[in-house]
DNA sequence: TGCTGTTGTTTCGTTCTGCGGAACTAATGT
DNA sequence: ACATTAGTTCCGCAGAACGAAACAACAGCA
């Protein structure tokens, strides 16, 4: 029945509010780590135009989504964008139940046990646990890390119905035309772990030294699908341990958390 | 030179756009503590036509904001609003600064250490330690607590330039007429303590069992104000240790950490 | 001191987006 | 069958958002 606007592949709905679009793009244009965003550069990484853009951060700094530094001449993110995202995490009733499992097979594994979710192609810390004695890569809850070549991501999309993962593997592959061979080798793989174990593995597929194990948890009530990963310097999680010993635990945490919900929830 | 275009007080702005306006309130009127909320709920809180809620809430579910859950008919915050909550937190150096000093304080008073800053009418943390021994109130970094009546949110009253602590108080005083004379009453006096000793207090002025000293960091870049406090049980954190001890060492853990900052930025 | 490049803001006429009353649909209850 | 309540769709209208172009503010440089 509607008629397209336009022939862009994104259809550009009826039913969307292109101005709230845009602003969310503006505050979304800041990454981890760029701490400040000139209008300029705003407008290139968005594409939009420079007025749009003015009255944009004007908006979003009224509202104490930016700040405006006088001494850069810039805006960096404010304090209401945090509040938003805490609420958000406090009312995830599975973090107050998985935290304790967590803690434990941490300390049990001496590594880092972290549960997290999809946000665009990435997997999204939600809560995160480093054994006493970790030294391993500081990831906190809100990291963010790819789906492709680690253990979370691929035990998403291993538990994704099929349009899904294949809708976000065309994605990641027009990112990464180069890589892909590797990527692609990599997910065939975590299938076949998969099947076979019910959790998938990284073994320095992300980065050299870091190894990790996750599996999924996907809830009944339909909401979306969670993951837990377990993960550890290389030469501590040899793959044996991944395979015989920690992943079985976590998938028996899982169903642990799993049936904790279920039996909450009515 | 803006020519106003109406008489209300709030100007609406030239500037400003309306729609994206709308959707942050759609966000923000998911509070800490409230699941799920339906359109009409949404509708209730904002003061929004239905119709444009439909619209609203499509958009930010289409961009991740919000889901959708078909059990409940209704709409929560989605892990989007995380991720840019954690982008603003990554580039908030003087945390990575303050962080052992707060440890260190933390473990010595044997209670909690906080650091915040204003959002609205709140404080809002952006990093807390608690002693590895404190069965104290579980406050985690976005935790949100009201302005007038902790001894974080009186610091900050002391330190912000006169028009803009008379302009929230406003607003405290419109939302609270009840227990104005008290509150104005706590405030006054944590002037004076800010006035001779440098920190405020709340003695049981929040939650009757907690005590609490703080005092603010007003950073040397123009940028916004900080405040460190030190939270703990009432019995434990007596007046005399807060006044004489507690409240000392937390000037100087925030004379260490400005230092360091303004050393550290050229 | 003027010149040039860069960045952000204002202006202003146009258009299309966002609007919201009203009608419609769907689900739930009695 | 008949209210009741929640959400979506319609559709004509108004004005909000738009963006090209002009303007302003600033820095670097010769």
């Amino acid at each position: 029945m509607g008629k397209a606007k336009t022939e862009t592949g994104v259809e550009n709905d009826r039913q969307s509010v292109r101005a709230l679009e845009r602003g969310l793009e503006v505050l979304r244009s800041f990454k981890p780590g760029d701490r400040f965003l000139g209008n300029q550069e705003i407008a290139a990484r968005t594409g939009l135009p420079k007025p749009t853009i003015s009255r944009l951060t004007h908006t979003l700094t009224r509202l104490g989504y930016l700040s405006y530094s006088e001494k850069f001449g810039k805006y960096h993110l404010d304090s209401a964008v945090l509040a938003l995202g805490y609420s958000y995490l406090v009312n995830m009733d599975v973090r107050r139940v998985a935290r304790p499992l967590m803690q434990e097979l941490a300390e049990y594994a001496q590594a880092s046990v972290a549960l997290g979710v999809q946000d665009r192609l990435n997997m999204l810390y939600i809560e995160a646990y480093r054994s006493s004695a970790t030294v391993t890569l500081t990831l906190d809850v809100g990291s963010q890390i790819p789906i492709a070549t680690t253990s979370m991501g691929r035990a998403l999309l291993c538990a994704l119905p099929e349009a899904e993962s294949n809708s976000i593997l065309e994605q990641v592959q027009l990112r990464n035309e180069a890589d892909w061979p590797r990527i692609k080798t990599g997910i065939e793989q975590a299938r076949k772990d998969f099947d076979e174990r019910g959790f998938c593995l990284s073994l320095g597929d992300w980065k050299r030294d870091v190894h990790a194990v996750a599996a999924p948890l996907v809830p009944s009530d339909g909401s979306r699908v969670l993951v837990f990963s377990c993960v550890g310097a290389a030469f501590q999680l040899r793959r044996h341990m991944l395979e015989d010993d920690i992943g079985p635990r976590l998938l028996n945490l899982i169903t642990n958390v799993k049936e904790t919900l279920d039996r909450q929830h009515s």
